[in-house]
RNA sequence: GGUCGCAUAGCUCAGCUGGUUAGAGCGCCUGCCUCACAUGCAGGAGGUCCCUGGUUCGAAUCCAGGUGCGACCACCA
């Protein structure tokens, strides 16, 4: 038989899901419970990067939980047309043929973005794909197809009609590379070197200057006053006089304003409202004239005098020379100050005087905190409410057009013979007040203003659709929080205004990857990891477990390859679990079945869950079978992972989920009840019968549960066990399985106990051979003394024997042979006679270490249990347990001293 | 400047509502090809839970301050 393969199953199944259409949500039925993600698209023309991994994976795990919950789940796929990104991307490729979009004209570049849309369009899905995502294919969206783009138009026209989005005269972000006007959070921030430039601006009446410091030397010529602080004495008598500005040699009033800070380099500040928001306020306030110095190409404009058609920066250099020259410089200082730049093409942005569109959102971001007070809506983890709010409570309008050809085209039309603006959900190709020729508005739309109607865009607004009905608002958005205010919040908008609802019910957001020393990936660090690349290596389940066992709350994702390797060998580990229980099934009578597993979702509980059958040692005393113990032991910790497992998806704690499933499948099913069952298969008839059950029972849903987060291999080894019970036959899919049901019933802590004694019991005498450096292969005795440490061994001897690898068990208190090693279990003295393996020096040695460990422990309870005050205020059953643990350090170290004096007496003996 | 997050074993990290003898993976040491798995099995070493106070019978866990990282937001020229 092969060994774990990922390759050999992987890509199969993917195609034999989508054949069976089982991406898609179950017909609609009354009362149905419906869960629904719609993805974070993806950019259009962008490949597969750890976040989409990630991001992906999170979404899938909760789809597929979901689906198998029973709930009619969607998860709509779609794309991004990225304005600005795709954009550039075009405009790279057409740069290295030599020539550009101008050359080009703006039809055949737009025709030209959707061939390289079409081309590149589908790589990210066929990536998605190798990860196993369930999104429903039939239903993906791109952001420009016909259907969103009626729902973009009639959004715009909407909020037009409503008087929200509105054409203004207003100092925006421009980015020179891109020519195109940004929002505010387009434009990143970074802390710079540059200089302080102090100016000496004279009076116009000849009787001194005035001091005023600037970053941006070049855009003095844009200047239309001088401002101090109106309570500051040093200039409250210049104001209402003016200066003269250099070069250009305008009049500049001096204007008292509180926005200057006195204290502050000389404490009058340079105003320039055609190049700065906060000198634009002030501009705003005082009437000043606004100045435009600068082209949208970055070059300076006719209004900068001498220095037109210079660059910034040849400007600001011949203006520092010139002014220190003829005396203008004062002096210049070393300055540290924020620089925005375009967060798409990195250039420096310029603050300009601009006609935009500005959609007017004060009203529509209060709803949305509404909605957060409400609980309609709330933040997982919590924290990441107070970061929306408190961009919400400052946001500014929105500027909305962009200056690109690649995107939604603006619903506007001008009339240049009655002026006249015509904004219309249909094209408009004359005047409708004077008949003469329109122009469409030649730009765009801000790329997320389309991805902000995503959620019921998506599922055909504005029509009232079935869709629509059943699925929003969705269940939870899933995303990274670096798109909290680009997305979610407009989302959040959009969906309040259009829908009347909230988009999503929960905003989980995760973590950023990064790479394993916590450095964010980026194709200049060259520290990225290709998923695709870690798939081919280790298979897309253990990848994805990795992912999911990373994702603890509010914590970066370090991705080590190490750990990947380790969840690797995680699935093998599974693989081979249950290439062990089909082993022992072969030939076995067809009785045990436990895999009509192929029972659909729909059907509710799974059969094991529900017949007699499945319910090993339920009936059977412990004793009657000698398996009955372990049977009854993996029920239980079963039971309790199933408890686990579902607590921690319902809220979102995935990696919890995947520590449980871990630990159970590998430290409990793989370490001890398989072991356990090597020996049970040797018993009696009855004795095989249960334990095959049990073995193929907790095997089945021991795949349910693990499913959602490693969907190929669990799905895979589903399908040889109901192949392998049914006989012959395709069976149906895991994937429409039902997750398992909690069974409060199954768990007996009386039983976790027994087999923990007997664990324990097969660990000390393990830890003794170890220790005591005796091969593997020589067989041990084991002497007990009467209690029910050896009742439990009694009844399980042949496990204990098998496991501890013993020769003979001797009960009852007959005095042990001289040269034993002893270890404490539950309080009983166990005994392994060693003397003829063996020097006693060493166990001598082994006891006093043993004893140090507990006296240790002893102490501390005894210093907790002498303190009055605890004793007079701690709870009851804490001071018990305290109790408890005491006698049983004070019993396992006396019972550990005698050992050693036993010992040092048949040492000095021999 | 504002806000938030994080500091636990050599490394990467768990530790949910305060009571565990503080855990996992990798790495390390010892011994094993034991008939599912050497992508494995068994045993073991390794921790002042960043510092200082406080609340509490009891703090890795809650509070305050400090230190060190990190992120986001931000119009002091």
């Amino acid at each position: 038989m092969p060994g774990y393969d990922p390759k050999e199953f992987e890509t199969r199944l993917y195609q034999r899901w989508l054949e069976a259409g089982v991406f898609a949500p179950v017909p609609a039925k009354p009362g149905e419970q419906a869960f629904s993600i719609v993805i974070p698209p993806p950019n259009v023309t962008g490949s597969l990067h750890m976040g989409h991994a990630l991001n992906n994976t999170l979404q899938d795990v909760l789809t597929r939980y979901h689906r198998m919950l029973g709930d009619a789940s969607l998860w709509v796929p779609g794309t991004d047309h990225a304005g600005i990104a795709t954009q550039n991307v075009v405009e790279r490729q057409l740069m290295a043929e030599g020539t550009d979009r101008h050359a080009l004209g703006r039809e055949a570049f737009v025709a030209r973005t959707w061939r390289w849309k079409e081309e590149s369009g589908g790589r990210i899905f066929e990536q998605l794909r190798r990860l196993g995502v369930s999104c429903d294919w039939s239903r993906e969206r791109f952001t420009m197809d016909a259907g969103l783009s009626r729902a973009v138009r009639e959004v715009f026209v909407t909020l037009h009609e409503q008087g929200l989005i509105r054409r203004d005269h207003y100092l925006i972000n421009w980015c020179p590379r891109c020519r195109t006007a940004l929002s505010d959070i387009e434009v990143e921030h970074e802390e710079k070197a540059g200089n302080l430039w102090h100016l000496r601006y004279p009076l116009e009446d000849g009787s001194g200057h005035i001091s005023v410091a600037t970053t941006r030397p070049e855009t003095m010529l844009g200047d239309t006053a001088v401002a101090v602080h109106p309570d500051d004495d040093r200039y409250r008598h210049l104001v209402g006089k003016k200066v003269v500005l250099p070069v250009i040699g305008r009049k500049l009033p001096v204007i008292a304003d509180t926005y200057v800070d006195s204290s502050f380099g000389s404490g009058a500040v340079k105003i320039t409202p055609g190049h700065d928001p906060n000198d634009y306020e002030i501009g705003l306030r005082h009437q000043l004239p606004m100045v435009s110095v600068m082209n949208v190409d970055g070059t300076m404009s006719a209004d900068a005098g001498p220095y037109a058609g210079m660059t910034t920066a040849q400007c600001r250099q011949a203006l520092v020379e010139r002014f220190g020259a003829d005396g203008t410089l004062e002096r210049v200082d070393d300055h540290r100050h924020a620089v925005g730049s375009c967060y798409r093409c990195r250039n420096v942005v310029e603050p300009l005087l601009s006609d935009q569109w500005f959609l007017h959102v004060r009203d529509m971001a209060d709803a949305t905190l509404k909605a957060l007070d409400d609980g309609r809506t709330r933040f997982v983890p919590a924290h990441w409410e107070k970061t929306y709010r408190i961009w919400m409570e400052n946001i500014r309008p929105w500027c909305i057009s962009r200056q690109l050809w690649w995107g939604h085209r603006i619903p506007a039309w001008y009339c240049d013979a009655c002026s006249q603006t015509i904004v219309s959900r249909e094209d408009v190709t004359v005047c409708p007040k004077c008949a003469g020729a329109v122009r469409q508005d030649e730009d765009v739309l801000d790329t997320w203003f389309s991805s902000a109607l995503w959620p019921f865009s998506t599922m055909g607004w504005p029509e009232k659709t079935p869709d629509l009905a059943r699925f929003y608002p969705t269940s939870v958005l899933v995303t990274a929080f670096d798109i909290i205010f680009f997305w979610v919040a407009r989302m959040m908008m959009m969906g309040l205004h259009f829908m009347g609802e909230v988009p999503f019910r929960d905003i989980y957001i995760h973590a950023l990857v990064r790479d394993e020393h916590g450095q964010k990936m980026s194709k200049s660090k060259g520290n990225v990891i290709d998923p695709l690349v870690i798939i081919d290596e280790y298979g897309a389940d253990a990848f994805r477990f990795t992912l999911v066992a990373f994702a603890a709350m509010g914590r970066d994702v370090r991705l080590s390859e190490d750990r990947i390797a380790g969840y690797r060998n995680f699935c093998n580990k599974l693989f081979n679990a249950a290439r062990y229980v089909a082993l022992k099934r072969e030939g076995a009578p067809a009785q045990a079945t436990a895999a009509d597993g192929a029972t659909p979702a729909a059907t509710a509980t799974s059969p094991t869950a529900s017949t007699s059958a499945a319910k090993p040692g339920a009936t059977a005393a412990e004793g009657a079978s000698p398996a009955a113990l372990a049977n009854r032991w993996i029920r239980s910790r079963l039971a309790a992972t199933i408890e686990e497992t579902r607590a921690a998806l319902d809220s979102y704690r995935f990696n919890e989920a995947a520590h449980a499933l871990y630990r159970f499948t590998w430290n409990e099913y793989c370490d001890w009840y398989i072991e356990i069952s090597k020996v049970a298969l040797d018993g009696d008839e009855s004795e095989r019968a249960e334990t095959l059950q049990t073995l193929t029972s907790t095997l089945e849903t021991l795949l349910r549960l693990l499913h959602p987060i490693i969907p190929f291999v669990t799905e895979e080894l589903w399908q040889e066990l109901s192949h392998d019970v049914r006989g012959s036959g395709e069976g149906a899919l895991l994937m429409t399985q039902s997750f398992p049901e909690l069974q409060p019933s199954w768990r007996d802590e009386e039983i976790d106990a027994r087999m923990e004694t007997l664990i324990e019991v097969v660990r000390s005498v393990r830890n003794i051979r170890a220790e005591m450096r005796i091969a593997p292969r020589i067989a041990l005795d084991l002497w007990l003394n009467d209690g029910p440490v050896a009742e439990v061994v009694r009844q399980n001897e042949p496990m204990a024997r098998r496991l501890a690898r013993l020769r003979e068990i001797h009960y009852g208190g007959g005095a042990a042979p001289k040269g034993c090693a002893t270890a404490v279990v539950a309080g009983s003295e166990i005994a392994v006679p060693i003397a003829e393996h063996v020097d006693l020096a060493a166990e001598a040695q082994r006891l006093r270490k043993e004893i140090a460990r507990v006296e240790k422990d002893l102490s501390r309870f005894t210093a907790k249990l002498a303190d009055e005050k605890f004793r007079a205020r701690a709870p009851e059953d804490i001071i018990e347990a305290e109790l408890a643990k005491q006698s049983a350090a004070e019993q396992e170290r006396d019972t550990l001293r005698s050992s050693l004096v036993r010992v040092e007496q048949a040492g000095g003996a021999a």
